[in-house]
DNA sequence: GCGACTTTGTGCGATATACGAACAAAAGTC
DNA sequence: GACTTTTGTTCGTATATCGCACAAAGTCGC
């Protein structure tokens, strides 16, 4: 690509509208400014620009992104056609189960959840399409990184903030790479409270004919209810049916 | 506003992003400017700096959104306190009754959904935080489209597309502006069957502490389970303790 | 295989934008 | 209330972007 083909303006005015995730709703133009690392005259062309357009409000001091711009995230879910075709798989999944399930996709260190059929809220987080988690520690998370090449995905754990969430975290990078091999062996990740206390799920890949993997499915269910244990015996099952019925739907 | 205060290489990417959400998921660079009604090598310029910067994939003739994109709408919903503030009341609510229940805000002529606590699937669309419907044929929609001024409502219905959904949706916008006289007077809207048939709901208006209408709530139901005629007796009392309890939350 | 048509890539002049500094206006400090 | 610090806005200029026109590469029918 040729330095000419590269809108540096539109980047900019990007980088604004992720500076308001990073916070609070409020931002003004100086502090739009310390979190883009942008000049603030820039900063102020772009949050003056979001307002004219009606993705932001502006009253003198503050702006504040107003529910328009949930037309840009919108357009990716409402575009792809694998959250509408996973759907209803995950709400037959999650009645048969009798749990939440889930599917997501790998964005970089993070897996970005595409659709999801609830039952009930054990998890502290509000999760919905759109909700991110870091993927180190979370069972879709372990399987997508487990179908990266092993340097794909040191270099992913490379990038990521390797946090202990709880006591049962692992955050050692040789550990997890092992772990990745034993998912890419047996097909499924289980996580035992790494994220969230009181919180188990497992997961497997979703395929496509091809056998590349392109999104993985989960059930997540409180601890208390289903030890770690029983996750295997009580689920993986379906979660293998549920894989098995959607791969001959995804071509390419 | 100045004219120099207005970055228009930003405006035009946004516009880019958007013509995503109006076809398929893939769109070549000619198909791009014929949506958007821009030049095709601004177009280009706009859809290389988002695949440069990881928002969109290029295979050499097609553009398609990645997940990043979504970071962009989900930066509003994790940075307005709304929609996490209605959550576990929509919860619930949604247990109480035993049926849907969801919140919204108005954009132009659609309504937003910022929350929703799903129990069963009765509609044939997908909602989730994110997804749009027309407000004049819609519970929240008419709600919400009551709290604005006559004047406004008004020309709200001018810019909608006044679609017969149903044999049963009011498409006259006198009818409309009567409608939105009862709602403010009584409270609350009800739908029956105007969006999709079998499908019923209930609104009321979500009230900040000045009584400033900021969002509206909803209980939806099968039709074949519960009539209209039954929708204000099971769950009106249901939505105004939910409002009740949200208004002292609500400051500002 | 060969035109007619569509789509994509690129050079260029005119125009619009970003930058940094300077100034003005608040906000915070003592 | 004077001082310092932070924030918002304006301005001139160097630079980058826009849209046009043309060239190149596909795509189609036959």
């Amino acid at each position: 690509m040729r330095e000419t083909d590269f809108v540096s303006g539109f980047a900019r005015g990007l980088k604004v509208i992720e500076a308001f995730g990073e916070t609070r709703q409020r931002l003004s133009i100086a502090e739009a400014s310390k979190l883009t690392g942008l000049d603030r005259a820039t900063v102020r062309r772009s949050l003056l620009t979001l307002a004219e357009l009606g993705y932001a409000d502006y009253d003198g001091k503050f702006f504040t992104l107003t529910p328009k711009i949930l037309r840009l995230g919108h357009a990716y879910l409402a575009a792809t056609p694998l959250p509408a075709l996973l759907q209803p798989h995950l709400d037959t999944l999650s009645e048969k189960a009798g749990q939440s399930a889930s599917a997501s996709v790998l964005d970089g260190t993070e897996i970005v959840y595409i659709a999801r059929a609830a039952q009930r809220r054990v998890m502290s987080i509000n999760l919905t399409p759109g909700s991110r988690l870091p993927a180190y520690c979370a069972s879709m998370g372990r399987v997508l990184l487990a179908a990266l090449s092993e340097s794909e995905a040191r270099a992913v754990l490379a990038r990521s903030e390797l946090k202990q969430n709880t006591a049962k975290t692992k955050t050692d990078p040789e550990d997890l790479i092992e772990e990745f091999r034993r998912v890419r062996a047996e097909g499924y990740a289980i996580i035992d409270q790494e994220l969230e206390i009181g919180l188990c799920s497992i997961a497997v890949p979703v395929e496509n004919d091809r056998g590349e993997t392109i999104a993985a499915i989960n059930i997540g269910a409180p601890a208390a209810l289903v030890p770690a244990a029983e996750m295997k015996v009580r689920y993986l099952k379906l979660l293998k049916e549920t894989q098995a019925a959607l791969r001959p739907l995804l071509r390419r």
